[in-house]
DNA sequence: GAATATCCCTACAAACTTTGTCGACTTACA
DNA sequence: TGTAAGTCGACAAAGTTTGTAGGGATATTC
């Protein structure tokens, strides 16, 4: 239960947009087919955009597009743009872990290590080409959504 | 980042108790030698005696023990008592998952599923015996502690 | 039976984080 | 110049986490 919203949105914005060979989508469509409040996209899109993995194109006929093939965007890495270190204690990261306070030295800094490298090894191996691919197809009737979102 | 301080305390707490064979331990001891404000531990213990992982003794001489071999303790115990479900999102919950908005039957959530079970099998395979194996020896130097808690 | 040592419970405030909204702004196109 | 997009920053409401405080309960000792 620690990723966050946005982070849940990212990651379903992007697996959209994958699925959506290189044409560009609107924020708008893009919140409605990944059932996100549009607001919320309005400020996670351009933190990917920032980030170097989605491209904007302004006024008519706009939108956002993939900047890289989706077999180059890893899970890990957009969960990592909204979440941060993805060890599960600070004194766990892999970059200025804080010091253990327990003297005994931390035996249990090894298995929240050994979480962390199993997540990232997860999250590192899949790519949103992967999760294209067994989406299977395009998108599925957006028309089964609960009637868009209200914002 | 997702482990809270109690969690993070109350495991501590039993790595302590592992290492202590059988002999009970005052609240106050445990939080010296743990690091941990003993006021809050005194919210820790109580759950975990509820759970039937700790028992506890009043009076002169009182104090905690473990209410079962160490190596029948889990990590992924003590973690769930306080942490709830593992799974890093809460539409991959093994019980009464939050069903996905999006329709494509929501990929991502085979890969979230993938992470919670590298994490339920990572933290259910470790027992307090490894860990205090690991650990080494009884209690390392409590004089070494930052001059123990002020709660 | 009083004094003391220890655990137990509840309430809670301060701090922090997350979530979603809003309004004003910028850019591209026709 | 008007319209269709994306951009940015501020922010309030809600939720979570963290630590503290104070009054109880129970066991031992003398």
């Amino acid at each position: 239960m620690w990723v966050s919203r946005r982070t849940d949105y990212a990651t379903r914005a992007i697996l959209a947009l994958s699925l959506e060979n290189g044409g560009p989508l609107k924020l708008e469509e893009l919140a409605r087919r990944t059932a996100v409040p549009q607001s919320v996209l309005e400020q996670v899109m351009p933190t990917m955009r920032t980030a170097g993995v989605v491209r904007s194109e302004r006024g008519p006929a706009g939108g956002y597009r993939l900047n890289k093939d989706p077999g180059e965007i890893t899970l890990e890495r957009i969960v990592r743009l909204f979440q941060g270190p993805l060890a599960p204690i600070s004194c766990a990261t892999r970059h200025n872990p804080e010091p253990c306070p327990m003297m005994v030295g931390c035996t249990l800094r090894d298995v929240w290590e050994e979480v962390r490298d199993a997540t990232i090894t997860l999250l590192g191996g899949v790519t949103f080409a992967d999760l294209a691919k067994r989406a299977g197809g395009p998108w599925t009737d957006p028309a089964l959504l609960p009637t868009a979102t209200p914002g």
